[in-house]
RNA sequence: GGAAGUGUAGCAAAGUGGUAAUGCAACUGAUUGCUAAUCAGUGAUCCUGUAAAGGAUUCAGGGGUUCGAAUCCCCUCUCUUCCGCCA
């Protein structure tokens, strides 16, 4: 949520930012709403003040055994004007919070400009592309073999963008959840953090996707208002909704690994092969809660924490920087990290690590402690992916594969495996 | 799932229809001096205002009764205890 101070001094100056991401900010409908709350904001003060200072001398009067009876009935019908006020300010002031609610987050300046991940700004490559002197395999078919990577078995169960999984696949799956989280929290210093998979609208709405992205959502059919998360970012961030955090507990690092559920809609025909885009997954996600002045900075301290995990697998990758176009609701910068995929000869996104600034803060009421204002100030969020475990284990499903169909353990993994080589 | 309680500011805790006591913590200021004490001020959100200041809202959430609601009524939620069920 955008500062309402800030967009009421300068909406212009706003809507120009704003364009950048081809959002357009009506800045005449925004002046005119706001005119019209302001007045009804004073004149229901107003009668809610009269109301007050006219109820208290009834108080009063009877308090001194005098006749109430004319003080009733000069306020007769102030009750029913209070009301009517009172309910028309109460529609206006939901009307302006949606209408803020689903405006996007301002851009960092330094944000490239352009439309779509075309656009998008490569920072550095890591890693040595490997070449195969065999004809390779792409990870649905390395997979396939004794129905390790189980596709059709996914369609029986639920439908489509589910898969089962067996035997050593599955223990590679689980071994690069393990390995993540402990080089996160041994290496790295986040804490770790376990949580619910389920969560109310509240919580969508801090972290913005809610209002404006719930077809992207499962929802439950339950009495209470539950989603299924999207990802670990929305519980995670919003344990500090609501909150004023002591500045010395600044800066504070989760790292969390849970599913993640998206409904996909909008992305039919895209991905439809294979692991890489599925309705559940798994994610190990690193979240930062820190001092605005840090933002800058921390972020590219995440970004290289989720590096590590690559460098670590060994498996090439590059950073890219989000152009204007691509950069999500609610973030102010975003670094892409893309995975070499040797069967679709390119690089795909293995991990998200983005600014929000005190977007996310406004709308959660996530502050701290100002030492120094000692005011109660918003404090800026994290978050980005280390890593996405499904991608990660289609990147060295193709990137280890062996003449023979088989697939090299990565060292680093092998203790998580029991000491085992290759797999397939 | 059934029954009975419960929810008040960072924490604790009064307040049963007249407009949110008090204690601790924290912060600011003053005074006295020795590892601090005493006194005064300061809850949160929002609005008007250059400011000084003023006003509104806020007692788990939502609705209702009333001139006036933390207080009375209805619905929902949280937590606690007991019973039932259960990995």
């Amino acid at each position: 949520m955008l500062d309402i101070k800030r967009l009421r001094q300068n909406p212009e100056a706003i809507a120009e930012q704003l364009k950048r991401r081809s959002y357009d900010f009506d800045v005449e409908s925004f002046n005119s709403l706001e005119q019209e709350r302001k007045a009804l904001s004073i004149r229901t003060q107003e009668l809610q003040n009269e109301r007050n200072t006219r109820s208290k001398s009834i108080g009063q009067a009877k308090a001194k055994g005098e006749d109430i009876q004319p003080l009733l009935a000069e306020i007769a019908d102030l009750g029913d004007s209070l009301k009517t006020a009172e309910d028309e300010l109460s529609v206006l002031n939901q009307t302006i919070h949606h209408l803020l609610m689903s405006i996007p987050n301002l851009l960092d300046e330094s944000v490239p400009e352009g439309k779509s991940e075309d656009d998008n700004v490569e920072l550095r490559q890591w890693g040595t592309i490997p070449h195969f002197d065999f004809t390779i395999k792409d990870h649905v078919d390395l997979g396939a073999a004794d129905g390790l990577m189980d596709f059709e078995a996914g369609v029986k169960l639920t439908g489509a963008r589910f898969v089962v999984m067996r035997s050593h696949m599955a223990r590679m799956h689980r071994a690069l959840i393990q390995f993540m989280l402990n080089t996160h929290s041994d290496e790295h210093g986040y804490q770790e953090v376990y949580v619910p998979y389920i969560v109310n609208a509240d919580s969508l709405r801090g972290t913005g996707q809610l209002p404006k992205f719930e077809e992207d959502l499962f929802k439950l059919d339950s009495e209470q208002e539950y989603y299924l998360i999207p990802t670990a970012e929305v519980p995670v961030t919003n344990l500090f909704r609501d909150t004023i955090i002591k500045e010395a507990d600044l800066p504070i690092t989760h790292v969390c690994h849970t599913p993640c559920f998206r409904s996909e809609a909008g992305s039919y025909g895209r991905d439809t092969r294979g692991l890489i885009r599925q309705h559940q997954f798994e994610k190990v996600e690193l979240v930062q809660i820190v001092k605005p002045e840090d933002s800058l900075q921390k972020v590219t301290e995440l970004l290289g924490h989720a590096e590590v995990i690559l460098q670590k697998l060994e498996l090439p990758y590059r950073v890219v920087e989000l152009c204007a176009g691509d950069t999500g609701f609610s973030a102010t910068k975003t670094y892409d990290i893309e995975v070499w995929l040797p069967a679709q000869n390119t690089y795909r996104e293995i991990s998200s690590c983005s600014h929000f600034g005190d977007f996310q803060a406004r709308r959660m009421m996530a502050r701290y402690k100002n030492t120094k204002t000692n005011k109660n100030e918003l404090v800026h969020t994290i978050n980005g992916s280390g890593l996405a475990v499904g991608r990660t284990l289609v990147a060295i499903l193709e990137n280890y594969q062996q003449a023979d169909g088989s697939i090299r353990v990565p060292d680093i993994l092998q203790p998580y495996m029991g000491g085992l080589q290759k797999i397939g």
